[in-house]
DNA sequence: AAACTGCGCAACCGCTCGCTG
DNA sequence: TCAGCGAGCGGTTGCGCAGTT
């Protein structure tokens, strides 16, 4: 059995709005609210439409300073980054855009603003040919197919999601009985172009604002999904599983992830053997490949004997 | 001037998630 | 614990307009 409709379809009007029911819509939630029911409120005010178009429409086009228009450079760097660092979650890239919404910033992208980079991407390449051919067919599949996230280096970017109104107390959820108390975010941090600094300086593009040209890879080809890899917040990261779970091959070298021991935002207590670090994705910074800086450290030397196929 | 094409954008669709009883 | 429901989200569709042939 399928899902039940939210609304009588044959009784529901569809397509354009007209500008009667624009204004029935936005008088009645600029005098009542949206009473956090959008199924009910159509049939409130008289309105042969669903719930969701309403919810739609509101959201979109008539609640207050919603922003029309073409977007700025900043905007359009924003978006870039964004997208390249957590893909098309377009409701947290609205967020981080004051007026503007989950569904103009996606139309925008696929319509215009990913030809844009990827015609930047193209010209890119063609100076970079001095590049293994290996490494740029990598590249090239990763930059012409934008709907891979291909990285999660920019560590500030995450700041901004970062809270920053009091200390937080988590509790390890992996039975280890800690409690983890986190200082706020200083709030002042949060600003574009963000800060650059303290990330590695071989993790960042010869303009210092991304991590483009550093893609990990698995064997296959594949570009690394970071985020999509550690999905399942909060997990713990300590050398053992470093070393055996989390390594991808990156343009020869061996790479991985560990989370960035940064003064007060991450805590770590060592182990009889290792160094555990453990992170909550809304307290603490994301983990961020330290592939170049690790192999330097020496730390990786070879592959471990359980190192899963997909990471040979 | 008409037909065609491509593009931008509003709106829809269907899925997932979280809440509630 | 689980089913039902609504909200929210991302992918997709299709209309209308502008530019081109």
């Amino acid at each position: 059995m399928g899902r039940a409709p939210c609304c009588d379809k044959a009784n529901v009007k569809r397509g354009p709005w007209s500008p009667e029911e624009d204004a029935k819509l936005k008088s009645y939630i600029d005098e009542y609210g949206t009473g956090g029911n959008w199924i009910a409120l159509p049939h409130k005010i008289g309105l042969r439409r669903c719930g969701k178009s309403c919810r739609l429409r509101w959201l979109n086009y008539l609640r207050p300073n919603i922003k029309h228009g073409s977007f700025s450079e900043e905007e359009d760097h924003i978006i870039s980054t964004l997208y390249l660092n957590i893909g098309s979650r377009w409701s947290i890239i609205a967020s981080q855009l004051p007026g503007r919404t989950d569904n103009d910033i996606k139309n925008y992208w696929n319509t215009r603003l990913k030809k844009k980079l990827m015609g930047m991407q193209r010209k890119d390449q063609q100076l970079s040919k001095r590049g293994g051919i290996v490494k740029q067919e990598m590249k090239r599949e990763v930059l012409e197919d934008l709907k891979v996230p291909a990285l999660y280096t920019s560590m500030n970017l995450y700041q901004s999601f970062w809270p920053t109104e009091s200390p937080l107390i988590v509790t390890n959820p992996n039975d280890h009985g800690q409690e983890l108390h986190v200082k706020p975010q200083d709030p002042t941090f949060n600003h574009y172009p963000f800060d650059t600094t303290s990330i590695q300086p071989e993790l960042l593009d010869q303009n210092n604002k991304n991590q483009l040209a550093n893609t990990p890879y698995f064997a296959n080809g594949d570009a690394v999904n970071l985020f999509q890899e550690f999905n399942n917040y909060p997990f713990e990261i300590n050398e053992f599983n470093y070393n055996t779970t989390q390594l991808e091959q990156f343009d020869g070298l061996v790479g991985g992830l560990a989370s960035l021991v940064n003064g007060n935002n991450c805590t770590s207590s060592s182990g009889e053997s290792n160094t555990t670090n453990w992170c909550d994705p809304l307290a603490f910074p994301r983990p961020t490949p330290i592939a170049y800086e690790d192999c330097r450290r020496g730390l990786l030397q070879s592959y471990p004997s359980d190192l899963p196929s997909r990471f040979q």
